[in-house]
DNA sequence: CGGGCCGTTGATGGCAGTCAAACCATGTGG
DNA sequence: CCACATGGTTTGACTGCCATCAACGGCCCG
């Protein structure tokens, strides 16, 4: 957990962080929000459920699983990546509801909220910002929500790696040959399934000939089909 | 849709609502943010899913269904109340995601959002409570995204009616003969089930003795039970 | 080389979806 | 006031999907 001063400025996610769109003069002001940088390894966590909230944490690089404790079990809630927002739930009540897992080594810029909050009572820009965050994260939510309570089993599947998917293209990463970093287990808690069922249903996509499947790493060949499949409209 | 001016000093909502805990000077400027007041009819929208994004919706009495388009069908994501603040997702996207409409006879306020980011700005408490809300939002889809992953039909069932129960004892409303003002198809498609599925339940629960079901009519009986079914811990 | 973890595959059972019919409350028009 | 239509709810029979239990196989790492 080496801290260093981040800067956001050099940040290859700026764009799809909190300071996003901003002129090289407000990035510098911006860059003095930051707490610290930190490092996080693979299996190590970035904060537990219970933990008192005093900072938002921005994914620099790297990703995470968050999971919310039910139930003695663990549910998993999301696969936060690079340019995410970690934290924001914890707003309400002032204690983390979930934990963060870094699934790989991975680094995080802590923002102590109280500082943001002074600071956005100041710069409309960054306000805006903040409340854009909060209200995606609301909407991508739901949209889990949504495949949850009406999808089958490969068509969430189908969903989540599309998602997944997506998400990459926005960091300019390579879609045709992604390595899944969490386990057949982890997706299984994340889209309400089974791990079997997951494995089960990978192999279904894969005879449909929309994917290629070898353990973590997944090649989507017929992107297309995969989001028809997945109820996406042509939309998003 | 008729337009008065509304109050909040003399509204009952105003402790679960945007002003809540303000001394009765900070009262009288927060009534100077209220745009409108909105007499909405059953069955009658305040807004779709599409429109522009302009104000957010506080219900100021009544309930209402937001529900989102998905594959040409509806899927119910919340039943909001009095008190409770409408319109949170769609400021990410300046659209609205989702639909709102009255499950009886209600009244919101309306709240230009920009005036609201401008008062914010100004306001610490109003900053505070918006960001809180907001929070509250992620926090309560959360619970869902749980139930949805996580529990068989009638645990959801069980867990719908005690959130309810919950609401209503907030709002100072008897829980020990609610009045259901949603269908059952409505409850299904909220809970990710089918309506026979969810008359089902219910009649289940009443066998185990936990509730009272006659149509839309429903007396919690044994309400630690029906937590302890829905898998609610202690906590809540 | 061996052990453990993770992923795959198979057989079986149970829960919820589907299709269908009956029942009930409410409201409307004769 | 009653007959009737309508929409919502309940109940039943059957099907299908996913969970469960179990065994096997591959990969990584000591």
């Amino acid at each position: 957990m080496a801290a260093t001063k981040a800067l956001c400025s050099t940040c290859l996610q700026r764009e799809t962080c909190l300071p996003s769109g901003l002129s090289p003069a407000e990035l510098e002001r911006f860059d003095a929000l930051v707490e610290q940088r930190r490092d996080i390894r693979r299996g190590d966590s970035v904060f537990r459920a219970g933990d008192a909230f005093t900072s938002l944490v921005a994914v620099r690089s790297g990703s995470f699983k968050t999971s919310v404790p039910y139930e003695g079990r663990e549910r998993v809630t999301g696969f936060p990546m690079a340019g995410a927002l970690l934290g924001l739930d914890a707003i309400s009540t002032g204690q983390q509801r979930c934990s963060a897992v870094a699934l790989e080594d991975s680094q995080v810029c802590m923002l102590r909220f109280d500082t943001l909050e002074r600071a956005s009572r100041k710069w409309q820009w960054l306000q805006r910002t903040l409340h854009r965050m909060l209200s995606r994260e609301i909407v991508r939510q739901r949209g889990l929500i949504v495949w949850l309570g009406a999808l089958q089993s490969h068509q969430r599947v189908a969903a989540f790696l599309c998602d997944l998917c997506t998400h990459l293209r926005a960091r300019r990463q390579s879609c045709k040959a992604m390595v899944l970093r969490m386990s057949r287990a982890e997706i299984g808690s994340y889209l309400g399934l089974k791990l079997e069922t997951v494995s089960r249903s990978m192999t279904h996509l894969q005879q449909l000939g929309l994917l290629e499947v070898q353990h973590r790493r997944v090649q989507i060949v017929d992107e297309k089909a995969l989001r028809a499949l997945a109820g996406f409209a042509a939309e998003r």
